[in-house]
DNA sequence: GCCAACGTTGGC
DNA sequence: GCCAACGTTGGC
């Protein structure tokens, strides 16, 4: 089992979006660091959700349900795509602020190399937030 | 809206 | 293959 965070803005793609389509494909990576994490993924490795720009919170956890294939917006061959399911809401969104000032999340991708959009966690690093993220 | 960080492109 | 120029992301 592994454990991933990817970044949105929730001007393109909230978290309520994507509760409501209830299934999405994580399309629209053109980072190659990023995409060699989405094809990390395997069937039913969690990922955590973050709102960037705007909230600059980790809102919820998401699963992943399929494991990467061609991105179906683009024809070209360097990009995939993996579908996500949601899977919790959490109680008090962690913020970007709160990670910062955690020292054991003082490592993590998302402090340390800003502009990645996917990113794998340790599954230590991934607990704490949703420890943070329960309130 | 600014700017730092950093990835990508293209000239040499 | 180096590196300057440029574009994009994302925090502030």
């Amino acid at each position: 089992m592994q454990y991933f965070l990817v970044k949105s803005e929730p001007f393109k793609y909230s978290w309520d979006k994507f509760n409501q389509d209830g299934r999405t494909f994580w399309d629209g990576v053109r980072n190659y660091q990023a995409r060699n994490n989405l094809k990390e993924m395997k069937e039913g490795d969690l990922v955590l959700f973050y709102h960037s720009n705007e909230g600059k919170n980790v809102v919820g956890v998401a699963k992943v349900v399929k494991e990467f294939y061609q991105d179906p917006t683009t024809e070209d061959k360097n990009w995939v795509v993996v579908d996500l399911v949601p899977v919790e809401t959490l109680k008090n969104p962690v913020s970007l602020e709160t990670i910062k000032k955690d020292e054991r999340l003082i490592d993590i991708a998302l402090v340390r190399q800003g502009r990645l959009s996917v990113m794998q966690l340790k599954q230590a690093e991934f607990d704490r937030i949703l420890e943070l993220g329960a309130g």
